[in-house]
DNA sequence: CAGTGGTCTAGACCACTGG
DNA sequence: CAGTGGTCTAGACCACTGG
């Protein structure tokens, strides 16, 4: 019950992580390997359960192991590196499977559900409607983000009837004439909600990182806004830009 | 010591999470406003102290609270919106006060320090040598960011020498004639080390965004690279793009 | 010196999974 | 049914700060 002498300066859970660490990076272990369990540590390192841990949970938020109860903890895989607004096409260059599962499409009109926002950044006026999407995006069938899309519907009639399985920007292009020419996007780090991490198969608060998007035509006309949520640990964003005179 | 019924089906700490932070939204509690410790909360809502504890923690993850040990827990400041390689022109935007606190500067040859990695970005020999900064960066004299800029040394003669409390860019204008054109970054999220945490003044392990930029100049050189580290509670990054065809 | 968060112990019960 | 991580208890000692 006592705690005992604090004699080096850096805490145990610490200690046990790097170790840990060390192992992953040094011996490269395979993605998906199976770490030893939060009871083996503890008798390995003689600590208790608690501590081992919490050297777990540090590894997790570093993105270096992931995991899975009840089956245990598993070396994580490297990041993704994702261009803004392209997620089928850095699929692509990545020669891997992206696809889209819809959670939902339907016009928002009134204030609420996001619409206000989304209508302030399409510059709609306020009795303007929005058709929105959610889907689920996945990489090798695995889930990576959320995105939540929204148009102005003036522009989009009837795309809610459509399938919206694919890429949305090649809708726009292909039925309606839009072509996207550039965007603007705000990054930022957030913990995940519950029902994302329900959604992204990772655990309750996990670290996510959102992009919340501007996309404009060739009139230069604002014709999307999207906020957009990403795994933390599988996601990294590439982005130019020109410096300002 | 015995556990209690599980009734509901939310952990406790998320509940206890969840009325702090809507105490902290609904009633604007102003930023520094000191929170209630562990031990109150362990009291108020009749849960063993490590419970309490991982409640503040989940909000401090959030962005929510900081804590000062052994001060107590605060409401947390807002982010601050910043755009690719230009700290202190942002801060100029802000209207705010910018400043740098120079770490380190000195001439990198040979291999290790991240030179390797830099001569690479930069598109160097392996026999040429890199200037390199490390330099705190601050607004309104809190830190918000650890910048580590690498130059060619044959580009930048000289400019160790050059107090480096003020713009990089503008001494490379000034002095060597390099105007910077465009930049390219890679934005991840990641766990802070430890000497990332002291210097930006938050706790062990914190989550960070790690800027990585290749900037080139009018002659399209790749003339500098830059390894930034960013505290994720209180940056946000604005980028824009164009879409490719 | 009172009070804080940081760390740690040595247990407990839970839901859930795969063999 | 054995084993996992998730949650939780009821304590403990620590370094450190501000009054």
């Amino acid at each position: 019950m006592a705690a005992p002498r604090q004699s080096s300066r850096s805490p145990r859970y610490v200690g046990i992580a790097a170790e840990l660490r060390e192992r992953i990076l040094d011996e490269h272990l395979a993605p998906h390997t199976l770490m030893p369990s939060e009871r083996e540590l503890s008798e390995q390192f003689e600590v208790s359960r608690m501590t081992a841990r919490q050297a777990l949970m540090l590894l997790e938020s570093e993105g270096h192991v992931y995991r899975r109860p009840p089956r245990g903890t598993f070396v994580a895989e490297p990041r993704v590196r994702f261009q803004i607004g392209s997620f089928s096409a850095e699929a692509d260059r990545l020669g891997r499977q992206a696809s889209a599962q819809l959670l939902w499409a339907k016009a928002l009109a009134g204030a609420g559900n996001g619409a206000t926002r989304a209508r302030t950044a399409l510059g709609l006026a306020d009795d303007d409607t929005v058709h929105a999407f959610r889907r689920l995006r996945l990489m090798e069938g695995e889930p990576l983000a959320i995105e939540t899309t929204y148009f102005p519907s003036a522009l989009t009639p009837g795309i809610l009837d459509v399938e919206a399985e694919g890429s949305l920007w090649g809708l726009l292009r292909e039925r309606y004439g839009i072509e996207m020419t550039r965007s603007v996007a705000v990054i930022e780090s957030i913990v995940l909600d519950e029902e994302s991490c329900d959604r992204l198969a990772v655990r309750a608060a996990s670290s996510g990182i959102l992009l919340t998007r501007r996309t404009f035509d060739q009139d230069d006309r604002c014709v999307e806004f999207a906020r957009d949520v990403y795994r933390a640990d599988r996601a990294a964003f590439e982005v130019s830009a020109s410096v300002a005179r």
